[in-house]
DNA sequence: TTAAAAAGTTAGCCAAAACTAACAAGGCAA
DNA sequence: TTGCCTTGTTAGTTTTGGCTAACTTTTTAA
């Protein structure tokens, strides 16, 4: 069984991979950045990752997860995902809480818990930040979803995913209602820095809001 | 924060202190064979959870834990508890599933999901063996139930607690009924080995079964 | 009372996973 | 093309928590 360490190492490739371009290698220093590591600790942990199997790296160049380390990371965002959700649902979390609590369960929860939970949540598909939940097989349901900064005005679309954990983040966003399942008109767009003039339509009725093209371009939405 | 390790030493340091004579230390080879670990790592450990302020140590003799190591180690075993009490309840695990689920989980949970879980629970005295749930800080419930085997013949008992967490034996108790809440008579006690004849009232209406002494010895009763 | 067995300690080893300091390679801009 | 800055690697150290082998202390039983 793969430590705690090892498999924060392959979750954060795994989401590296996501976010860089299709078929590019994850650099070292991003792997650094997000676990807060230094160098050359993530040097030298990639060579024992690559020793074991779970990645494909390349000196100097960088580092891919095996299919072996892609479904073992999975396995882990699966959980991670499942645990959110629960702690939502049963708990009264709410969703700028559930990731750092996640973040120490997802190691300790066994592959039938998941399940169990799972079963329990009626099988979801998402989080509650509209994140994917793989399967057991380690498919991953793809959205064609795009960043509310792409959108034009006149647009309407319905929100379908938060892509930041920041707690302060997502309380303002649910402050303003801009939640997976809410509508979003766009009203207007600043010429010069994209901040959008939003109509929201959330649980909460209809509201506008206003927010930067940085703050948009973390939530993804589907056109109508 | 006390390492998983750390906690794990500081729990069956507890346990070994209740079972231990009163004012008693606990023996270095009584922790080793618990965590079924080499004597001289206890040994090292001991010294470190010394060094820490978590233990009494006496050189050859034994180990007790101080004021804060038993805060510590009942924090832990109060969300041991709470966590096996929690998937029974929410989840349906059976009674021989979620010790060792529990195991891991209880270094993984947090002060404010445990303190989540126990009010979600209604404040739970007892887990589902019938272990005391330690409270926030630190008391746990007496109990004067008594091992069934010190019971007499026509004794009328109210089961109380399991003090064993064999998934084998869990389930085999549970077959013949003798489970927390249940009822019993002691029809008869064979002389020379102390094996019990038992009438069992339960969920699963009136039984009767026949334990070894040794059996009943895991089982606390309080007499009617 | 004493010798053997059991329990405990010390010394020395290992692995995992972090770190810093120093050096090497790669990439970009002048 | 060259030089510098960024990135990556190597070497060496630390901490934690295991281990075995060898030795010492304590306990037990003859
Ligand atoms: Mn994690
Ligand atoms: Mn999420
Ligand atoms: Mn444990
Ligand atoms: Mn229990």
């Amino acid at each position: 069984m793969p430590t705690i360490s090892v498999e924060n190492y392959l979750k954060a490739i795994y989401h590296l991979e996501q976010q860089g371009e299709e078929g590019g290698l994850v650099k070292n220093k991003a792997i650094a950045e997000k676990l807060e590591i230094s160098l050359p600790s993530v040097t030298s942990m990639l060579k024992s990752l690559a020793d074991n199997g779970l990645v494909v790296y390349e000196r100097y160049k960088g580092v891919k997860l095996s299919p072996d380390g892609c479904s073992q990371a999975l396995n882990v965002i699966r959980k991670h995902r499942l645990i959110e959700l629960f702690l939502v649902e049963t708990l009264q979390y709410t969703w700028d809480e559930v990731h750092s609590e996640a973040e120490l369960l997802e190691h300790a929860v066994s592959d039938k818990l998941a399940a169990k939970i799972d079963a329990y949540l009626g099988f979801p598909d998402s989080d509650p930040h509209g994140d994917p939940i793989p399967s057991v097989d380690g498919q991953v349901r793809v959205s064609s979803a795009i960043p509310l900064n792409q959108c034009s005005p006149y647009c309407t679309a319905i929100i379908k995913r938060v892509l930041n954990q920041s707690p302060e983040l997502l309380r303002y966003l649910k402050e303003l209602g801009l939640v997976p399942g809410s509508a979003v008109d766009v009203v207007s767009v600043q010429a010069f820095d994209g901040q959008m003039n939003l109509s929201v339509n959330s649980t909460q009725g209809e509201t506008s809001a206003i927010i930067t093209a940085q703050t948009a371009s973390c939530i993804l939405v589907l056109p109508q």
